[in-house]
DNA sequence: GGCAAATTTTGCATATCGCGCAAAAATAGC
DNA sequence: GCTATTTTTGCGCGATATGCAAAATTTGCC
């Protein structure tokens, strides 16, 4: 249980992961072995499959834990349901430290590397399932209603839509982007005139 | 440009494909390799590469365009937007032959094996990307509309919840299911009483 | 039918991946 | 500082996947 080992396999594992990111960045996915990676992270190839089961593993951030104090919050929310989540995604994502840059060319590779784009896949999948559990927890509902899980669904496409076009053409924090991607959900299929689709804009 | 030569090919793909997903159910993704695939297709292991860029994607069928005529009903339609587009996918997953069974294991094991879970997740951005534009047609929109595209994406959404759901304890048809699902988008984030969220069954 | 061109299949060599195993090294508790 | 536990490492190995060129097959054409 010593906390010492943990933060040391931690601080190894961000000196892989930093590694990792700059030999894909500068010399292409393709381009590089595992060799590589860990020659330049100080430790033996064997080594590297300790920390990370493949190689692209070591490429993306390890996915954040919700805050344990907003979920709270959200739980116990009272506003419209979408919008206090929204407060829990800001906040989240406030915390974040991303850079854009090389986000944008991570997520450029992942699409045409399997393995990259499981890795990027888990990550959302992770949020959406923790979605699930907070909004099942808001409605009082158990597993058997279908909502939570659809919902958390629609929120986390909306969560890849924002993330996507924040790190296409976003000018501000990926934040703001996000919050009004999930807040543009409620009105999304609500036409004001059925039979002349007239959205409100987003 | 041969016809039958394209007709052979596909003929070849598809033992191929029986092959790999007869083993992989009979033995497990784990225990079979390329080679024993490869053998049963009654083709050699360097052929096999020559059809599939690598093993797992022999395990999933080939994704299916949505039909053309469907399409154009579609954007012409004047039904509500979440009808219109219901109706194009009840027509399309009326048509495509699943075996619930069989899909239940695949997916079931792309959840643990990054290059499955890569094709199947192709298989949905296919249908968000295609549907993301007969909505901005449907529209009259272009590009720098973002709508279609946070559209396509929630409905894919649904239709994966509606996939999963099906295939995990679905009685009926998958169209069905997947109608339900999809057409539950219009009202969920729709709140009758701000503050008590009470939110109408799915 | 038979010949030449184009395409597909195949064998072989090769680089890398990723895992099992056991020895060596590092670290923790006492 | 000694021993137990954990981590790192070296080595071997089977499997994946690619490039290349020869062999086989198919096609168009006469």
């Amino acid at each position: 249980m010593s906390t010492l080992r943990a933060r040391r396999r931690k601080r190894t594992a961000d000196t892989i992961r930093k590694a990792a990111v700059e030999l894909a960045l500068s010399d292409g996915l393709d381009n590089i072995t595992t060799e590589m990676i860990a020659e330049r992270a100080g430790i033996s190839l064997r080594s590297f499959f300790n920390y990370f089961a493949f190689k692209e593993e070591a490429l993306l951030p390890p996915p954040v834990a919700l805050s344990d104090e907003k979920v709270e919050q959200f739980v116990n929310g009272s506003g419209p349901l979408l919008d206090d989540l929204a407060d829990l995604l800001v906040a989240h994502f406030r915390q974040t430290e991303i850079n854009r840059t090389q986000l944008r060319a991570l997520l450029e590779l992942s699409r045409t590397h399997p393995k990259l784009m499981f890795v990027k896949d888990q990550t959302f999948c992770r949020y959406e399932d923790q979605m699930g559990v907070v909004i099942a927890r808001r409605l009082s509902v158990g597993p058997e209603d279908p909502r939570p899980r659809l919902m958390a669904a629609t929120v986390a496409a909306a969560i890849r839509v924002g993330v996507s076009r924040w790190v296409a053409e976003g000018q501000g924090q990926i934040e703001d982007e996000v919050l009004s991607t999930v807040t543009a959900l409620r009105d999304l299929f609500q036409e004001r005139t059925p039979g002349t689709p007239r959205l409100r804009r987003l």
